[in-house]
DNA sequence: ATTTACAAACAGGCTTGACTGTTTTTACTT
DNA sequence: AAGTAAAAACAGTCAAGCCTGTTTGTAAAT
């Protein structure tokens, strides 16, 4: 076996381990594809825009994703990723109060008017007529909103123990607040006062 | 000038007026749009493909709607129709009895269920990234919105007066009815308990 | 006679994925 | 420890196919 800083990091090149090379080129991908989506929307988004926002060459494209299906996969579980990574870090600047409950409404509201929502909604349009892509995403929609449910079910709990309403409560305000997000789209911002209306 | 009855209907040739023509080709050209939407969705709608479904030649197509933006903003027109005609239709049928409100609920979740929510739903998606798109679409979703609301309105009142919630509780059965049929893309159908939550 | 509805071929542009070649990293051998 | 073979990452070009809108031509209605 050589000098391990040798093999490792001659110190002097930087040369980078091909897991990191992956890592970094796979990364930028999946952002412009993310990217790709919020700016032209699926409909728009190709391929080759992509690998032009990515600063990443066709070749270089196509070796990490043969296909547009496999590319679009890895981007939604990159988002689902992001999505979650956005509820925990704000997760943890909640008030430790009584108002808790109120807080997380609007918190999760904040994080659905952010960019990744339509992100998501995007593929979630296009799921509904791609069975591939419509699987993917059934999976992935599941694991992060029982992640979600789980972090409210423990966060509110106070009110009457559980009742038999408290267990559709989430998937309620989930939906609740996605329809708004929906309406957004064409609608300026009034109304909110409908968001102040929960649980 | 010949005869009246001969300019207007020879009897045995049945020659259609421009207008029957214009109106036949159009509607089938516009169902067929709309048909598209629903089996593959705003990103791989193509003209072509919408021209074949109607049985109508491309360069007819092209004659009544020169370019896809005429034609899609048309659609959504149409579309607009259709779902108002389901709704105006369906009220019809509701039971004059006390539970109304909860009858009517299930009315507009019946209707959001069908088809037409869905090619609402990519046309409101690709509305997001297409300026004009977004436009036409603001004003009719707006026009749409303020039929529904307005017979709801006059449907439902028996509850203490019009309060400050009143005017938000349409909207936001709207919301909510809209985000749960989102969901419904990837979801079965369960927890419609939610649903018998209402204003 | 003129306008409108319909037909069909076509050109230009764009997208996808295949293909060929080059550089960098890892694994293996000795 | 060094050298070499294999594998992986990367680069760029290309062809086939598709989509949109144009153009040219024909039939029917006013």
């Amino acid at each position: 076996m050589p000098a391990a800083g040798l093999t490792k990091r001659p110190a002097t090149k930087r040369r980078r381990t091909q897991a990191e090379r992956t890592a970094t080129t796979t990364a930028r991908l999946l952002d412009a594809t993310i990217d790709c989506l919020l700016d032209v929307g699926y409909a728009r988004t190709t391929t080759t825009d992509i690998a032009r926002r990515a600063g990443v060459s066709r070749g270089a494209q196509l070796h990490h994703f043969p296909t547009k299906a496999e590319l679009v996969t890895a981007a939604l579980e990159h988002l689902s990723m992001r999505r979650h990574a956005e509820f925990v870090r704000a997760i943890g600047k909640l008030p430790a109060g009584e108002g808790r409950t109120v807080a997380a409404i609007d918190l999760l509201w904040s994080i659905l008017s952010s960019g990744t929502f339509y992100a998501w909604l995007e593929l979630m349009v296009a799921a509904r007529t791609d069975a591939g892509l419509r699987r993917s995403m059934a999976a992935v929609t599941e694991r992060f909103s029982q992640t979600i449910e789980r972090t409210f079910a423990e966060l509110i709990e106070d009110p009457r123990g559980p009742g038999p309403l408290s267990d559709v409560a989430p998937f309620f305000a989930f939906a609740l607040l996605d329809g708004l997000a929906l309406h957004r789209i064409v609608l300026p911002d009034d109304e909110r006062s409908a968001r102040s209306i929960d649980v």
